[in-house]
DNA sequence: AATTAGATTAAAACAATTCTAAACTGTTGA
DNA sequence: TCAACAGTTTAGAATTGTTTTAATCTAATT
């Protein structure tokens, strides 16, 4: 299989040895034509439900967070009580839809680059977010 | 005291009756000069420690829930385990220290404001959030 | 003052995440 | 090839921020 490699050169690139919990995750994340957004439970249930191997929340966890410092998977800032992560690493902004807690891309195009005037001093800009929030019209906006 | 009489009213307005824990409250909230950024758990020990008035967390919580419905805080979207509130409601973004885990406001005259060229089908913009995330040059950016 | 609706509280429940420690597996080099 | 080691998996426990509960208390209304 061909993108075995691929998976194999991510996961030692990441600090992992490449075991069968682990490439599942890589099949999960990166053979996808498109990419996604998910939370740490999603993963696990698509893992186990769709590829039908178990995993335990551990395992995931760990694999994820070390795919996040080597820059495979982004984590996008909401205020949720759970994460969300972002197979797109390339620099975007996103939507986030609540009624449906969901997040939604937005192209670079699709939004003006934003120029900031101020820097803080001694202080090295790591990266700037843009979250738009959205809801139906017709909202209990509480 | 002069005071009182708007907290009383900010707590009305919100739902609540003014009671001494929940005037404590808006002391450490709406009393000084400036507007400023916490976290619930700041507040608890700003009541418990500086104004000598013992407070359950679930009072905080409650009350702060409820200004932030009413408008009078806002909340600011943090990948954090902890909430993060605002004095300052009005529309302004902010800078995120991750060397101090410390927010910092970003003038409306410090950012081009935003324009976002997409809109969702059925969905109105609730808020645009901008966070930008620093640190220090010379850190260890796991 | 009595009544009642709402508030306070300690403690329990909850949920996401992290940690632990024992069993297991991939890798390496003899 | 295979023993030995280092790294991995896992269930479950621990941790932490937040929410809920239910008993007690208090502000407001009469
Ligand atoms: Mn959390
Ligand atoms: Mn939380
Ligand atoms: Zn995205
Ligand atoms: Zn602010």
């Amino acid at each position: 299989m061909i993108n075995l490699n691929i998976y194999t050169k991510k996961l030692r690139e990441s600090g992992l040895r490449p075991t069968r919990q682990r490439l599942k995750i890589c099949e999960v994340l990166f053979s996808p034509e498109k990419t996604f957004h998910f939370t740490v439970n999603d993963l696990k249930k698509i893992i186990e439900e769709k590829l039908s191997e178990k995993i335990s929340l551990a395992t995931v966890y760990n694999t994820i967070h070390a795919f996040k410092k080597k820059g495979y998977l982004k984590e996008i800032s909401i205020n949720s009580d759970k994460s969300y992560f972002d197979t797109n690493t390339t620099d975007h902004q996103h939507f986030f839809d609540e009624d449906k807690s969901e997040l939604i891309d937005c192209g670079d195009d699709e939004i003006d680059s934003i120029n900031i005037k101020r820097n803080i001093t001694g202080k090295k800009i790591k990266s700037i977010e843009v979250l738009i929030r959205v809801a139906s019209d017709n909202q209990n906006q509480n």
